[in-house]
DNA sequence: TATTTGAATAACTAAAATTTATGGAGATTC
DNA sequence: GAATCTCCATAAATTTTAGTTATTCAAATA
């Protein structure tokens, strides 16, 4: 090893030297025996070529060379003194940066919720949320740019296998109808109900509009014979246009809560037909996986899954 | 011994590894072997509690918590080469300060060219001259605040014991008068002759004086029968009052090349009687000794030390 | 002069880093 | 897609380094 001409230690042994004015009573003050101290500061002016204390006197005086030594010396220590805090920080969760990916609809209602609370906890750890499809999402997080994500949809094969993936709640499709639409005030409606409405959907390229067509389709109703109204790429703004009376809608029930209570969109079951999909979180395990992350993964999300997620009962 | 986190061995692994992007290739510039690396990093994650390199891939990447480490790494080992590089300025004679004592004769006449030659040679080692009495010169070598010094006097018997006295050269303390004085054309005065003579001398005080009253009277003249026609305090006070011609005066023929080369001072010597003091060197053993203060002695002193001077001789 | 205090030294012990040898996991090559 | 290559981790043994106890030495104090 080419080796570097002094150690840490021998530095602090310096410093606590000068500072004492005693080679016995800075051995006292670092907790080792007098020889200890003796021989590190041999070896430092040995590997230096330098005296560094002026045994003579009822003193150890610093040197001239010791003077100039001492001055790095306090200014290495006290680097190497808020490294250490840095790190400290870091581990305590007073920094560093937790990035978490969403789909649209997680992004958008349940997230703003999950973030508000752990920075609750953790104000110093900055989180960035980034909203993208279930895709590109699988992908920040094969490579790292993403810490943890929250999907709703169906990853690509590959990624499924490299990425761990754990249910995490189940996220209910509701259909929702305008308040004043004649069958918004049934208990439930029938499948065949559903070819008589105008319906306001998502582009089909979402992953959300995916999942609602595929759901649609195994429970036996021809997609095709569906009217659609129009297709937006946003849940407000279809939100707004089911409240406006121009149709009906599937949506999640976490983005139409409001309304709801408000009484402006009415949520109709049917009969024989659950609309719902898993949300699904997903980690990259062979990834080193930050405090910030740990910290959200087992105590905040929890907080907000479904009573069946397994996140409630094991420890990840 | 209450330990620091981390060793700077570990930190120029550390760096070594960012900046090639693999232990293995580290571990070669380091000169070590691989496993050596490893176990370091190991050490200093275990240390820090926390995940450094991201192994996963082809690359070693560092995380959030090494990017964090690696900055302070660097400006700490930054320091650490800047304090080496003071260091061997200090040793290769590139920095440091050297103290000089000299009472007022050597102080004016000859350290002024040793200084130059010194400085000439090691430009970046700044040089003080401190001119002082004896007495007061003789203390400062003792305790530090003088690195060496030479004085033409006595030292007070207990500094005679302390401090390491060199003979170092002869200072001839020549009788001149002015050119145009009846005398100053005889080849040699007769010891009586200087009751003839009015003298301009250096007040009672000082050394030089005191030496040139101890040889006079020691070689039998009765000092008390000189005519003091004025005392003052500056060998170039004198050396005009001589030119001038107020009288005669002893002074230290190195104080005089000039005068003597223009013809405006003639030196005239005194049958049996000799005008001479010793110029010595004088150090504290018992202190550190630097090595801009060895140069100096070693290799400047010398080349103006006269012939007998043990100096021209002994390593000192 | 005797005593005390602080630092150096020596011999021994404990701890730490390094090496050699080996195993495993992910890329690369044919 | 099996074989190979690279790179890192691990284990055991070795060497190096740091630390301790016991003692000596020198200077300062009383």
């Amino acid at each position: 090893m080419p080796e570097l001409p002094f150690t840490l230690d021998q530095l602090r042994i310096l410093k606590a030297i000068a500072a004492q004015g005693s080679f016995k009573k800075a051995a006292d003050i670092l907790y080792v025996t007098q020889p200890a101290v003796s021989l590190q500061i041999q070896n430092l002016e040995k590997q230096l070529e330098i005296t560094i204390f002026d045994r003579g006197g009822r003193k150890a005086l610093l040197t001239e060379a010791g003077t100039l030594l001492l001055e790095y010396c306090e200014r290495i220590l006290n680097q190497c003194d808020e490294a250490c805090k840095a790190i400290e920080d870091l581990n305590s969760l007073k920094g560093g940066t937790l990035v978490i990916g969403a789909s649209q609809t997680t992004g958008t209602y349940l997230m703003p919720r999950m973030i508000g609370l752990f920075r609750q906890k953790y104000p110093e750890v900055s989180v960035q949320l980034q909203v993208h499809s279930t895709r590109r999402t699988g992908w920040s997080v094969a490579n790292g740019q993403i810490d943890l994500a929250i999907i709703g949809g169906q990853l690509p094969g590959d990624l499924e296998n490299l990425l761990q993936v754990i249910p995490y709640a189940t996220d209910e499709l509701a259909l929702v109808l305008p308040a004043k639409h004649p069958l918004s005030n049934k208990k439930e409606l029938l499948k065949e109900d559903l070819y008589k409405l105008n319906f306001v959907t998502l582009d089909s390229q979402s992953t959300t509009r995916k999942v609602v067509d595929k759901l649609l389709k195994d429970s036996g109703l021809d997609i095709q014979r569906l009217k659609i109204e129009m297709e937006l790429n946003s849940l407000e703004a279809i939100k707004n246009a089911v409240q406006s009376g121009l149709g009906a809608s599937f949506l999640p029930v976490v983005s139409i809560e409001r309304e709801l209570d408000a009484g402006t969109i009415n949520k109709v079951s049917i009969a024989d037909l659950e609309v719902k999909r898993e949300l699904k979180l997903i980690t990259n395990p062979s990834r080193y996986t930050s405090k910030a992350s740990e910290v959200f993964k087992k105590n905040i999300l929890p907080q907000f899954a479904s009573l069946e997620s397994p996140l409630r009962h094991i420890e990840i």
